[in-house]
DNA sequence: TCCTTCACTCAACGGATGTTGATTCAACGA
DNA sequence: TCGTTGAATCAACATCCGTTGAGTGAAGGA
């Protein structure tokens, strides 16, 4: 019925992409504050009123925009969720989301992008603390996540000299053992 | 000749010191967007006009609370600069400063915190660096100071579940493996 | 005492921004 | 072909915020 590359839904769900797509890109650039409706209208192509028609407040365009399709959980043993912590930061899975940087921009500043930033890394903290074999898990396994957290943020945030021009993957690399010291219970003290 | 306590020095002193206050406090829960002039000049018990015909612009302002009386470099061993990084965390240098709370609070969504965040941070690499034994010095400290931003913002602004009343003291405890690791040379694998 | 100085206030401006209602015009079903 | 639907636009409103200029009253020097 409605399989026309010009058919009226068919603009429709164009427009709805193009939007969503320019709002993850200035989202990810200014964070939700500086974020303006018509800033992300103008990269569109599109009025600043149509964007509100569809999605009804910028707060609402915020969250479909930065919502993501869920981590797949992964429940293999600890070593392979080190890995896969480490392979998000060495990009070995794709390049870190647009959302994922929006929200991730706006967590500082924004009561509902912190709220969601949290939830999402307790989820990470409590999966992995469940791996982890010592009493203080829940401790350990929140400083990995911060850790991946304050890297990330380092790298592509706030584009610290050190890190720019370095391959995530030698971040990574790099990374590990850090990671893994948080992994084992207390290791035997290194050489003084 | 100007000591009474309600001389007209006096009476400014205050005044602009009562609003560097606020201007701190406000600065560090809300971040420089949502900061505005009138909470400021409200918290200080103030008029809005006071403040700028005292600091001239919000962003003088700004600059102006956030101003750190410099860090003391400690130019000792690498042993020792870790442990004044982790001192920092434990909190046996005394709380964080809300100026430097201010100041990471609004890194990620206004440019000139994030340019002031990125050099305070590039300065302290560099220093680590130097003491780091390894080719890849930079990266290491690069990572030491991004774990130490990570887990900061995690528990002081983002306020992490698993973080939360956990006393400073311990947070420093356990990530101490993690940052020493990353002082030492490829270390030789641990137990597959 | 007189007059200057200055801390402080008041009211308002100008711009940016989220949001809204009326309006236009092409797609679409009957 | 005709009327309806809905995608898209335009102009405007209301609010908030940084900033400004004029004004007030008390401190302080001569």
């Amino acid at each position: 019925m409605n399989e026309m590359p010009n058919s009226r839904v068919e603009r429709r769900r164009r427009s709805e992409e193009r939007i969503l797509a320019a709002a993850r890109t200035v989202f990810a650039e200014r964070g939700f504050e500086r974020a303006t409706i018509r800033a992300i209208a103008s990269m569109a192509e599109v009025d600043p009123a149509l964007v509100m028609q569809y999605f009804g407040s910028k707060q609402e365009l915020f969250d479909l925009a930065v919502r993501i399709p869920a981590i797949p959980p992964l429940n293999g043993g600890l070593d392979e969720l080190v890995e896969e912590l480490l392979a998000r930061i060495g990009m070995k899975i794709g390049p870190i989301p647009q959302a994922s940087l929006a929200m991730m921009r706006s967590m500082l500043t924004h009561p509902e992008a912190a709220e969601g930033v949290r939830a999402r890394l307790d989820e990470q903290v409590e999966q992995l603390s469940s791996a982890i074999p010592a009493e203080d898990a829940d401790l350990r396994a929140a400083l990995m996540i911060s850790t991946m957290l304050g890297v990330t943020v380092a790298h592509q945030l706030l584009d610290l000299t050190a890190l720019r021009d370095v391959s995530p993957t030698r971040i990574a690399a790099a990374l590990r053992p850090a990671i893994t010291a948080l992994t084992r219970p207390d290791e035997p003290a290194g050489p003084s």
